[in-house]
DNA sequence: GTTATAATATGAGAAATCTCATATTTCTAC
DNA sequence: GTAGAAATATGAGATTTCTCATATTATAAC
């Protein structure tokens, strides 16, 4: 990890304008920070001393179990904090987020911007939106994964991630983030093929029959 | 569903002052509700025209996936808040809250409230903290859920639940919750008897051997 | 470039969990 | 208090998903 100064510093701020979150003058206080690909912006357990707003690049949040295996819980974006459940809850298990590509991050510090923040109607508005929508998506992952076997889970996630009908996302991540073990991913994309929904190519999947794959995903929505 | 008015309604806004909550003075806003257990405080897919705070009783979270399965979401306890994710979301689909027992709420009306909620720095202080802990929650049981076999989950919600080392929770409620099948349910349960952890009572399960029912809900907690 | 590490791939058997069928008991509404 | 609905209970067989073993590629580090 690099803290960027002078004019790269300033570059990042004036390209990515963040007055608009606060009511107050908080770009004297904010550091920018470089991370490489696959770096820890967290580390699982050790809360930061920051609050991070990801500006450019791609991180996951990962929690480890007891029993070693690991669940993938979300992707973070441009425009998603990092570390908000750390500013309002100390003592707050952290879970470890790990950048998927170069990404830097807006880092205000814990120390002096705490209370402010806490007192701070625009923070908190957006801050309130962007929990619930947290909320509101982890509650619907955890109700789907209940209700419907990993063919329609997959069937969602290929088409939310298949760039121009091509999905080629890596196994070892999505049997993380789907919580399914890699032999039966494996088996099930195998079943897909083998009804010519998908078919393989190299290392990818082509959609083949993309409204056989949107009926199986359409399961999960409700209404 | 009764409206309270008058000596009624003094009562409770006396007994549960919510002056701490808000900046401003509500307290004239504010009706009284009162449910009989079983009612639906809020239907699923119709989103309501208040923000709800439980002051007395105990309601669940529960969502219909199309597949006909129903997922207890959560449960609601005296203090929480219903009805902000509707008053964060304009479109949001309202997930179906039911009481349990009989139950008072204070409801506040979106439509002289809503503006002046969503920029009253003590109300979405409260609010985000609120929203953190249910993102929190729900990230946990989505994880767990997928890690984790019926026995651990099961181990856990039976230390939470008991009352006096006596289980006695409906078992169709508790299929809904832990996501699984009433015959599973009753699989795993007849288990613990046979391995001596639990001892049948009627329909209550007395905890026979409470370390072995510890060491598997402790395979649940990280770090 | 080479070597270690990570990712892909597949088979076989076992465990977790589900569906359906059917019976009995307990609640609840009238 | 009685009928209908909800909850409990259990068996048998089918699906879904996991674990483990083992091979082959691809990627990254020196």
């Amino acid at each position: 990890m690099k803290i960027l100064q002078k004019k790269k510093r300033a570059h990042y701020l004036q390209a990515y304008p963040v007055a608009h979150l606060f009511s107050f003058d908080i770009e004297e206080s904010i550091q920018v920070h470089e991370y490489d690909r696959g770096e820890w912006i967290i580390k699982e357990g050790q809360p930061p001393d920051y609050l991070f707003y990801l500006i450019e690049g791609k991180a996951k949040i990962y929690i480890t179990h007891q029993n070693g295996k690991v669940s993938l819980l979300n992707f973070i974006n441009e425009a998603d904090y990092i570390g908000e459940m750390e500013l309002l809850h100390e003592g707050y298990y952290s879970k470890g987020i790990q950048t998927t590509t170069k990404t830097i991050c807006f880092a205000i510090p814990f120390r002096n911007w705490r209370e402010k923040l806490l007192a701070d109607v625009k923070f908190l508005r957006h801050l309130s939106i962007q929990l619930s929508d947290k909320a509101t998506h982890m509650s619907m992952k955890y109700s789907q994964s209940l209700a419907f076997p990993l063919e329609n889970r997959l069937a969602d996630f290929i088409l939310q991630t298949a760039d121009n009908d091509l999905y080629k996302e890596k196994h070892v991540t999505v049997c993380d983030f789907l919580g399914v073990s890699y032999r039966h991913l494996l088996h099930v994309l195998a079943q897909f093929c083998d009804k010519g929904f998908l078919k393989k190519e190299g290392h990818a999947y082509k959609i083949s029959d993309k409204s056989a794959i949107e009926e199986l995903a359409g399961m999960l929505r409700n209404g």
